[in-house]
DNA sequence: TGTATATATCGATATATTTCGATATATCAT
DNA sequence: ATGATATATCGAAATATATCGATATATACA
């Protein structure tokens, strides 16, 4: 059961477009994103999602490192790439969350 | 269908807690408010919420019109008292909405 | 050990949001 | 009409958020 503290944060993440459109990517890495060395299992690195954003690295980093504070998103360093995937487990809890108390 | 716009709105205006809260105290009126003159069938009054809140007025008052634009809430005037109450289409029709596209 | 690449952090600025008090408007009661 | 009550709007100040460029850190490789 999520707390309080962490539904807050997740609506405030979701508030932002730039967020809602990268978590939206991150749903069909395949399609959105160009092959990476490593495939797409482990997420896609920032520098994909920097390209694809039109904004800024600092501000997309930001961005993503946000999400992962929230746990919308998990991040894995591999070598110098750090891969973001979405956590499905967190989104799926705050859907249903939102479902049964709004 | 709700649009994209309208799904924007709607989350940045939970993503307030004033608004939040107002919304859940609007679920059980007669549990969160005292009687009214003519019941809580058409909503609960802006004074009723104000004096609830620990808000001004005037910061009351805007938060139920936001609300009211992006249609979580709905309004009706009766004499000198504006009554707000929930739109629980609409609130059902986005819970469902992040359900299917989040 | 340098140098290159990827990501994160910092500091500054621009923009958006929240909040308030003052005031305007709308309705009611006398 | 006048005064009282309820709500909305306006303008200003405070706070939060978004964004950037510059720079720091972390890893890879020659």
């Amino acid at each position: 059961m999520m707390t309080d503290e962490n539904l807050e944060q997740i609506i405030k993440a979701l508030a932002n477009p730039a967020r809602r459109e990268i978590l939206q990517w991150l749903k069909q890495p395949e399609q959105e994103f160009t092959e990476q060395p490593n495939g797409f299992e482990q997420g896609v690195c920032v520098s994909q999602i920097f390209a694809k954003s039109g904004l800024s690295q600092s501000t997309v980093s930001s961005h993503l490192a946000l999400m992962q504070r929230t746990g919308l998103l998990a991040s894995q360093r591999r070598g110098q790439w750090v891969y973001y995937q979405r956590n499905e487990a967190v989104i799926r809890e705050f859907a249903e969350q939102i479902q049964q108390t709004l």
